[in-house]
DNA sequence: GCCATAATTGAACACCGTTTAGAATTCTTG
DNA sequence: CAAGAATTCTAAACGGTGTTCAATTATGGC
């Protein structure tokens, strides 16, 4: 029972890829096993390990076609305006979007942890630094005398206080009252935040 | 096989959940099972579904233990100064230093989630609110003339942001330069958040 | 001393990720 | 063209998981 070649090596990485993503649209990650996507697939859960490595790479795979989704996502959120600070509500606000239509994608993406022993490859590593240049280059417009090193603090405070806004509000740990809303949030935070970027003069 | 009454209900629950913290100083959630902490408090797993329900209410539970403990501890460093803006640095540094110490028991805290069936008990919620309400008090003495509204987005905006710092810290996703510390941005997010708090005019 | 009651557990169940021996097909070689 | 080597794949087994439940034991009251 074997030697079946139906799909190609990449061909068959992508379907199981696409079967963990789409799983995850409808259940969270806990339901989520390796068993179950071979089945999704029509292989055996040994074929996947083979391909992948391990559960937890094939995990990482996934992970790591969801960034990209995300970072199109993104770049394609800038591109409707031009105004600087508006471009970064943008970015936020997709980031944000994306979060709350796929919970459970967003939430296997940042909960997911190797073991310590192999860390996390390069290709992913770059699909990051790609998205903080983008904002970078936003913080560079809005004041051309910012120093690298205020730029490079400014958009990780920034980034990390918007994925917390996400990580909340996708997880209703806000316990707030209705009226406010995730958008109205990254909306305060970016205009407290940036009103005195344009300001170099008052910086921490 | 069965009646001993070495320890009382309560006895044992705590017993239980002091495992379990003990268990996560050391390794994280994932390597943690109900059989695991069975045998470090010298029962059966049988036993700990019965006093708890099921093991993700022993995870609750021992979640519970560890918001007090943050609690506490937040509550103890606004004490050190007068100044609002300086406790709530110290609010937000107690709350990081808490994370990179603990930084497996601060992932279950936020990174277990229940079966949607069953939601969050009050007592838990209980435990949210009055920390929030800490953050909402600090507010309302740098800026009197603030809305209760306004404290409130206020408050879960900061406070969002610092836990997203937290978690970027602690999981290493920030791929920042080594100068770049934590509390070097919740210092930055604070000093230019508050910077228009006190100025009730410019508000978004 | 007996009996109902409460506490505890071992065994079973259905799942999990991973390993591995071997079956089945294809490719290469003589 | 046949034979053997190489590749692909899986079934089965292993040790783990949370959970259920019948069986067992010790206790407290009568």
């Amino acid at each position: 029972m074997a030697r079946r070649k139906d799909h190609a090596p990449e061909e068959l990485k992508s379907m199981a890829i696409k079967a963990v993503i789409e799983f995850l649209q409808e259940q969270p990650a806990d339901k989520l096993s390796l068993r179950q996507v071979a089945k999704m697939v029509g292989y055996s859960p040994g074929t996947l390990i083979n391909l992948f490595g391990s559960y937890a790479f094939l995990i990482l795979a996934a992970n790591a076609h969801t960034l990209d989704h995300i970072s199109d996502q993104l770049e394609s959120s800038m591109t409707i305006s031009d105004d600087p600070k508006e471009q970064l509500r943008l970015f936020a606000n997709a980031y944000l979007t994306f979060a709350v239509e796929h919970p459970y994608q967003w939430q296997i993406l940042f909960e997911h942890h190797l073991d310590e022993a192999d860390d996390i490859p390069d290709w992913q590593l770059n699909r990051i630094s790609r998205l903080f240049s983008l904002l970078e280059s936003r913080l560079k417009v809005l004041n051309p005398q910012s120093s690298e090193e205020e730029r490079h603090k400014a958009s990780r405070v920034i980034w990390a206080a918007v994925h917390g806004i996400c990580t909340l509000v996708i997880d209703d740990k806000l316990f707030a009252q209705e009226t406010l809303t995730g958008e109205s949030m990254i909306q305060s935070l970016l205009t407290h935040y940036l009103g005195s970027w344009t300001l170099p003069e008052m910086q921490s």
